[in-house]
DNA sequence: TATTGTTATACTCTATAACTATA
DNA sequence: TATAGTTATAGAGTATAACAATA
């Protein structure tokens, strides 16, 4: 195995490890990854489903079953855009807001027996590759990452 | 937002990514993610149902039914413990450890591009600052992790 | 005609509960 | 009784194809 594949291995392992605490933490909200997700893309934005369907990388048919469940809960709500009837805005709700609130600050918490296994320099170290590595460092894309 | 905040949102932002992916590369083979880390769980151990479904954290009912599927599609075949005539242990078969080293492959690949981000001094100090956060390199638990 | 979103359909993934077989 | 695994059931997630409304 070359070195470049000891990083792959290491990515995905981590990966697997962080989808795993996200996996938990939804669960005992009785949210899936997905809508874990969709809660968090929509703390800064308000996209219509289209652009939804695009960012979560899913079929627009998916996205009716799933923003209709999580409006179902009022977490989310749909709105006609005035300029073009066809369309439909998602934004979160006030609930919503709060629950994304307090899921970002379980998973930083959970996350954090594995970030302490770092000195500080080692974390910022790590911090700063992986902002290079996934892009955040010089995006360009006009396709937004949200924390969750 | 504190320094430790961002890594955690870095280790997030990465998982996605990485995730996306998988879930791409195990689409093209018509495969979901569970079933590529089925895959890969696989093509080092041959464990019983109730250890697969603790590997993946998930109930041994749900074990059922993706092993069915996988063995219905000549990836993995179920044996009879003859110690134990309860237990069934599952292996990979020929065919699905040659599909398991395509996968890594492919994986490995559609990697590069984000790991070619990085001089190789820097991807030799990320593949240890994730195997330290992750437990690779400290690893003293008896629960194994596989490359997928 | 093209685009936006929904609906109908089918399949996979998942957990809970009840079950069978073995220990 | 306890454990290993399966089955029945129900619901969520997903894509494809067909559809309605709007542009």
């Amino acid at each position: 195995m070359t070195a470049d594949d000891a990083l792959e291995d290491a990515l995905v392992r981590t990966s697997f490890r962080v989808m795993a605490v996200l996996t938990r933490i939804g669960a005992e909200h009785d949210l899936s990854l997905t809508q874990l997700r969709l809660l968090g893309l929509l703390r800064d934005r308000r996209p219509r489903m289209t652009e939804l369907a695009t960012f979560l990388g899913l079929d627009k048919s998916t996205l009716s079953g799933l923003v209709e469940r999580a409006e179902r809960r009022g977490l989310v709500q749909r709105g006609k855009s005035p300029d073009d009837r066809r369309v439909v805005d998602v934004s979160i709700t006030e609930a919503g807001s709060e629950l994304a609130n307090l899921l970002q600050a379980e998973v930083r918490a959970a996350l954090t027996p594995f970030t302490d296994r770092l000195c500080t320099d080692d974390r910022r170290a790590l911090t700063h590759l992986l902002d290079t590595l996934s892009g955040t460092a010089t995006r360009t894309s006009t396709l937004p990452d949200g924390p969750l």
